[in-house]
DNA sequence: GGAATTCCTTGACTGATATCAACGCGATCT
DNA sequence: AGATCGCGTTGATATCAGTCAAGGAATTCC
């Protein structure tokens, strides 16, 4: 039996969140948490899919294998995100590899259990189709990103959106690797950090892994001039 | 009723491609085409989504806009190839705009149907599932590609993956404008007519919009190696 | 405690890409 | 035919990002 935190994590995700109670209920009766330490692997690009996952403490990276054997960051999840809800129905290995960036946990349901609810309540799969269209859409968003700006504004929108998670205060801290955060927006850790460093003539200041927006305004407004 | 041709284009989708055989008469059915000239528009960013879509004849890009407001190609889709089928079930408007590259034909099926069949039918999930896994799959590597590769070798990818399509023959037109192609791949026409110039030292010549592969081996070692 | 390791930063340099400007070419229009 | 327009190319230049190398700070390992 799911403690009552890990309950309320997935009510909070897309994927299990508007399901029906009695499903949601029954799904819940099969998941179990695992506990991931920084470093661990998950799941791994490559291997056959038999779980979906949901965060729900920690970060956790995924990555794909660059053509040089490199790996690129393609996302960073947060607790309440749920990912490989795309392979459900499929036997077909996971394209990403998912590793803990911080200690974390992480919920697990294997496929074949959500399958059996889904078939049963065919009412319930507009909630899958809506976590996987969140994906593309976030995907969708981080294309155009690289197509259409620069490292820097790229820096610029990540401390953005970070600071909307936590609004009240004006500090955050980067609860990972810098190299990882280069790797998500798509440049080098030199360049990061140089980027940090500019960002001070646009009321940001990084010291460490804390960064402090002193001027939301200004940086706002470099973002939107471009 | 749908003409033969296009019956069979939608048979070589993977959307639906696999349906059984009724449940895809039933579908079909209920299609129609629409003749797109070139550059016209076939669904707008924002607008409501009502209908799934198949490329039937031409080519069709999907673009989002920018931050500072200019088109961002995001990926270029041919015949036999269904896209929006990730809203079905959800009230929602299109995260992309759908535009004719060439004088187009392309399939519409409108939502409604294709909800009441996979209702009807729960075991058809999997198969929409497929489609859109794929473009999730599609847009990662897309992704991988921009942040772990440079423009060249972004070119140099594209034409390999061009000439698969057409292995027979080492010639391979473009049928599209090539500033079109330069979003595509995130950079700007200038640097695509530069690359160009630049892979004649790796076996390739461009001609206007014709591309020769004179030597495909000098072409997938210069990708290879980086 | 000291050595080794890892991560981050910084500097100098190189290479890649964007920008600005000019021009050629073909298509279209009148 | 001549004018116009959009597209693609090319050149000169500026800016951006990657590379290479070094060093500092924190952490881990003996």
């Amino acid at each position: 039996m799911l403690a009552e935190g890990f309950v309320k994590c997935m009510q909070g995700s897309i994927l299990f969140g508007a399901l029906p109670e009695d499903v949601f209920n029954r799904i819940a009766q099969h998941a179990h948490v695992t506990t991931a330490r920084q470093g661990d692997t998950i799941c791994r690009e490559g291997e056959e899919a038999f779980s979906v996952f949901c965060v729900a403490e920690g970060a956790v990276k995924l990555t794909v294998a660059g053509r040089n054997g490199r790996e690129v960051v393609v996302d960073i999840f947060h607790p309440g995100t749920c990912f490989a809800e795309a392979l459900l129905f499929r036997k077909d290995a996971y394209p990403v590899s998912a590793v803990a960036l911080t200690d974390s946990k992480v919920i697990l349901v294997s496929k074949s259990v959500i399958e059996a609810e889904l078939l049963r309540e065919p009412g319930t799969i507009p909630t899958l189709l809506s976590a996987t269209y969140a994906h593309l859409h976030r995907l969708l968003r981080q294309i155009e990103h690289l197509k259409a700006t620069s490292g820097l504004q790229r820096v610029a929108g990540y401390i953005l959106a970070l600071d909307d998670l936590d609004r009240n205060t004006n500090f955050v801290q980067i609860p990972y690797e810098k190299q990882t955060l280069a790797s998500m927006l798509g440049i080098k850790p030199e360049t990061l950090s140089r980027s940090f460093r500019r960002l001070s003539e646009h009321g940001v200041r990084v010291d460490g892994p804390i960064i402090e927006v002193m001027d939301r305004k200004a940086l706002e407004a470099f973002l939107g001039e471009a």
